[in-house]
DNA sequence: CTTATAAGCTAACTTATGTTTGCAAACCTA
DNA sequence: TAGGTTTGCAAACATAAGTTAGCTTATAAG
């Protein structure tokens, strides 16, 4: 497996997920250049109407992207966990159509965009994982879109709760069966199209229905079963299982 | 430019909007084999749980993408014109995340993945202009999530036909400055994540303010800017002006 | 021409979600 | 410890959007 020493080493874990990568890849993966920051919560990492020369790695902490309404109304469109690229996007996109956001203190890797797309073309193994990795958060979004479209508040927050418990558990970012949700009930909020008074109405009621149990913004789930068959959640989209060719 | 005397001429266009091809990659996508097929109205291209061998690219007619929730209720998550391929996600996913169906009788070229993927490995520049196509529809994803999760049913609506009118001008399938909106206000409602009641009036409003004129499906815009303004829309996402490497 | 069906339209009523506001607990930072 | 700031919580109220249902107008089928 993977050698945990690189800092680069959660992207890779995260690539295989999807697709195989062998030695050699992993190798010149590692050899990419990179520097590595830390930003406090709240950071911006990408900004609308950027043209970004780096591509950013979330090695530690939690971020999202998000767009502004004209009015100023905020909606985050993804969540991302340790391991997550933040900007495959700009790799061949040279305007950034959204803007990236720390949601926690994080520690980013920066790699310069031309390095990253000369290897993804050198090694085609490379370039088919950052692709599947692509089209994966693509299927993300038409969930996403469908969740804030077409299901009622109890079910969007327990969609999303669902969909966050099992990205963590993927990426063995798991504790004791409790997640550490790290985001505000106004965040929440912008997250699935909801206001943030409406959030704590819908949390309330998740939690005396006993779907839901939390301390602060520790939360477990008590009745998994129940609480995805509310949400409606089925995995696939995720793409869990992905054949690695 | 392409000749447009093959079927695959109107992807290989839209493919151009993104990205700059040669003319041996013109000529090798051309050379695609490739089946055609006409579809009724309401076809399934894709079903959810599939596992296509063909990508599907729209010749003529409209086309969707479309979830459905446990409880049957239907979002249909993107919105498809001639020239679009349906299917990039199939080259490399395994198991189909989502239904495409037809929303209009239309013609249909059908390409062997296999063909496909290994043409975009032996060719750099296609399998770049077809990761930077995907690229795109991500970034329309995610302006739908903020449309959707953000903005009222009006400037929802609004939003809705800008970036329909301004798509197919791109595509080079515009008339008058009238539009053929291919849709019942049933598959609209769908769309926006309202009912069709609510498109209905919502529809009615924008009519009444004179932003928009229609004569059954068949609309115009007659104070574009006032709707553009309305709708709070910005053509940024659709990456238009992306620079062709 | 007649009928059947789907689409558009409208009205009356219900409800989920938004808005505003205030307060209290937790958290930071000095 | 104090003071400011953010977050969570709650209640009262407002409203956008959903629901149901019926009626009209196109379009298609016989």
């Amino acid at each position: 497996m993977v050698s945990t020493s690189s800092p680069l080493a959660l992207m890779i874990r995260k690539l295989e997920t999807h697709a195989a990568l062998d030695a050699e890849d992993r190798t010149a993966l590692l050899a990419l250049p990179y520097t590595l920051r830390t930003y406090e919560p709240s950071s911006y990492l990408v900004r609308e109407g950027d043209a970004p020369e780096q591509c950013a790695v979330l090695l530690s902490g939690f971020a999202y992207r998000q767009k502004l309404t004209g009015s100023g109304m905020r909606q985050i469109v993804s969540l991302h966990i340790p391991g997550d690229a933040l900007d495959f996007q700009h790799l061949f996109l040279d305007v950034a159509d959204h803007n990236v956001q720390t949601l926690t203190r994080a520690e980013v890797a920066t790699i310069p965009r031309t390095a990253l797309r000369d290897l993804a073309r050198r090694r085609s193994a490379v370039g088919h994982a950052i692709f599947v990795n692509t089209l994966v958060e693509g299927s993300i979004s038409r969930e996403w879109i469908l969740n804030i479209g077409r299901r009622d508040a109890r079910s969007r927050l327990a969609h999303f709760l669902c969909e966050f418990a099992i990205r963590l558990d993927m990426q063995g970012l798991t504790g004791e069966g409790d997640y550490e949700l790290p985001m505000s009930q106004e965040q929440l909020g912008d997250a699935l199209g909801l206001t943030a008074v409406h959030v704590n109405r819908t949390i309330k009621s998740l939690e005396a229905d006993g779907l839901i149990s939390r301390n602060r913004r520790r939360i477990s789930f008590p009745q998994w079963d129940a609480l995805r068959e509310l949400a409606d959640f089925s995995s696939r989209y995720l793409h869990l299982a992905q054949q690695r060719i």
